[in-house]
DNA sequence: ACTAATCTCCATAGTTACTATGAGGTCAAT
DNA sequence: ATTGACCTCATAGTAACTATGGAGATTAGT
């Protein structure tokens, strides 16, 4: 399939295929006599394993890995473990980031809520800083 | 007080005040006789402002409002309201995508537990792809 | 068979929100 | 007077792409 499918079936777009060739995350395809990519199911399954791990918050360094690991079948499950622990770590940070966030997103549009536009407490107030 | 104490005083690299200065997030200081930048109360609300912003999860151009909002006292309660509001659905949806995250990050982690080296399955067949 | 729309290629620049680097000037203390 | 810490400005690098632009290839419709 040339790159316009693979990009439809992976759900990204074929600047976004090329990108990962260019960085080394997706083996370069063969290419037909006018010069394009010719991409096959190894291609996609590739890309998906990006597309995936992506989404699982892996960054490239990391994708880089988890590829890498998926050429030597056999030994790869120990680290991959190790990898999933430290992001499951780094996500749940992230929840508890968020949800502190929200505490505080809600303080203030409870504050917007009491107060009437001529009263209204500015952003700086709401915030807690000391004026000059 | 010169960049320095501001960075300091406020937990940002001199570097990232002089880049709020440059893309106008921040209002140029007074300089002295030999070109060093004279900061006031006000550029130190200023920037806890944009600390704090950001922390929230608001973006730079949601920040370029905000600070604009808080040049005009008065009426800016409404528009502040709005935004939290919205910022508010955003940091929801942020947290349960990252909780479905964490659901497959758990599935793969105890995949590979339960597998020897020897039988890992790889993390092609972790996320369920077709190889070819 | 011709034309127009679509696709492909490659290279470069833009995005967000900074951080890092480097060359050069200044200030405070020894 | 010289060391070291600090300041200035400009440019480049970061992640992870997206957008743009020009030129050639292919495909669909007439």
């Amino acid at each position: 399939m040339k790159i316009g499918e693979l990009a439809k079936l992976t759900q990204c777009h074929p600047e976004t295929i090329r990108y990962y060739q260019k960085i080394g995350l997706l083996f370069e395809p063969d290419k037909d006599q006018s010069g394009y990519g010719r991409y096959n199911h190894d291609h996609l399954a590739h890309v998906r394993l990006l597309r995936r791990s992506k989404e699982l918050g892996f960054s490239q360094t990391q994708m880089r890995e988890l590829i890498s690991l998926t050429a030597t079948p056999g030994g790869s499950c120990q680290r991959v473990h190790e990898l999933t622990v430290r992001q499951l770590a780094s996500v749940k940070e992230k929840i508890l980031h968020l949800q502190e966030i929200t505490g505080a997103l809600n303080k203030l549009k409870v504050a917007c809520e009491e107060n009437t536009v001529d009263e209204c407490p500015t952003l700086v107030d709401m915030l807690s800083f000391t004026k000059s």
